[in-house]
DNA sequence: AACACTGTTGCGTTTTCCGCAACACTCATT
DNA sequence: AATGAGTGTTGCGGAAAACGCAACAGTGTT
């Protein structure tokens, strides 16, 4: 089942084609690998070793099994450095856009803040006021909740301090409100931000994580209260997790860690 | 400049070298890397054709120049999950990083180098993402020095070669004093680097055993120099040994073995 | 217009790799 | 113990694939 294109370096493709099936099946052995690419034990072996020699694949100690190694990590910090997020999430943020017809945000963290890095604006004439580079708090905007819902409360109390300030009467300025806020955040995947920050400001959004499998930023859809219902808003929710999921693929977040929600 | 052991399947290894060349120097031309693989244009070119086809390398679009494409991402993604002594040390890391309010780090040794495989931001946040995967030398790090410290002075000289790179005036570049110093990191059970590889950068590092009680990670804890004085990066040394004796237990290693420094 | 580059093709030869075995080894089962 | 079905790792020879050599098509520069 091995696919080689005309002018194809075959062994390389073979290693390569190794590589995918590792990277999905997770550890698999010489058999079981030569019977997936119906190439010979014997040819697998000697790949595997030449793999294994290069730190590109290793063996589990007790399994004796093979699986992806630690070259491919340091190769891919070097790749990181070319690929940024902004780039890699263009294409998924259009097509929310599309889906939704409201605003498109991709906001990360920036200290006690989130501050906004790509922005879709909306086809309709009333849009919201946000801006690539402003900033808001984190702990009364849909995309500040899923940027920190999956930190730890030590970590959260450093980052916002003891007090929660009040912007309208939705913000939640208590600290046992706001966690069992986030810990529904965690539960469903996305955050939902009601008008905390802003009155008639209505937001829905969800994490996007990076290789490590931390939060690298979140993706938002975002509109008029008078426009975007609560139904309206939970029927958006499903695309905006397709976009974050597809994102963070393109990050190398595993696929298979993914938690449709 | 190509080194191909015995057995090896020549494309493969060439392959897997051309990756490490893009990965050190970011962007390069066919001509470029066929003069230093002392190979001819004509199968640089094949070769690199065959692996942009497969996504691992990539053209930048003006330059034309290639670098390390998405492909390797997804396989880091998949091959972080292997590595079972991130899961298991994640929650000391973290009570490491609350303890000293300084950034922690945990690499592996791959080949003759250090490779981060997790990171925990320091508390005064300086955003530096990306930096998972990233590679430093043995030598004049910390967690490399933690990681090399219980070989043997022939397995040393086989990782490293004869000559030790100066990166700062710092930098132990003295076989000698290098094996001095070793014996010292043996000797306390942690390792220093002061400002060995980088100007201002200062860290502190434990090596983590597994089962069998071989060095399998190094945890470190890392700042700037002008915050992280020599009496400070001394006060964390015990932190910094209980999270890696902490994370060394929850991989199987005797508890009773371990030299409390 | 000539030049110095780049990177991409046919082509023929030789090198390299693949498949076939037989082998060493572990672990159940008889 | 001895057999059996599994692993994965070797020599060996033939066959095929990759390499180097060119010549080629584009660029931008002198």
């Amino acid at each position: 089942m091995i696919q080689i294109e005309a002018g194809d370096i075959r062994s390389v493709s073979k290693a390569i084609q190794v590589l995918r099936l590792l990277g999905d099946a997770g550890e698999l052995g010489v058999t079981e690998l030569s019977t997936r690419l119906r190439v010979h034990k014997s040819t697998v072996s000697r790949l595997l070793a030449t793999l294994e020699r290069h730190g590109v694949v290793s063996r589990h100690p007790v399994t004796e099994k093979f699986g992806l190694g630690p070259a491919l990590i340091s190769l891919a910090g070097a790749a990181l450095t070319r690929i940024d997020v902004r780039a890699s999430s263009r294409e998924h943020l259009e097509r929310l856009a599309e889906q939704t017809g409201e605003t498109v945000n991709l906001a990360i963290l920036d200290g006690d803040q989130v501050v906004n890095i790509e922005k879709l604006p909306s086809a309709h004439y009333i849009r919201d006021i946000g801006w690539i580079g402003r900033r808001s708090p984190l702990h009364c905007t849909a995309t500040g909740k899923a940027l920190v819902a999956h930190l730890s409360v030590a970590e959260l109390r450093r980052l916002l301090g003891a007090r929660l300030k009040r912007f309208t009467p939705q913000t939640i300025c208590a600290w046992p409100l706001l966690e069992e806020e986030l810990a529904e955040v965690r539960r469903r995947g996305y955050a939902i931000g009601q008008e905390e920050l802003e009155p008639g400001l209505v937001a829905l959004a969800a994490p996007v994580y990076e290789l490590g499998g931390r939060v690298e930023a979140a993706v938002s859809v975002s509109g008029p209260s008078f426009r975007v219902t609560a139904s309206a808003l939970s029927g958006y929710a499903k695309h905006v997790l397709a976009a974050a999921h597809a994102i963070s693929r393109s990050l190398g977040y595993p696929a298979a860690q993914v938690k449709v929600g």
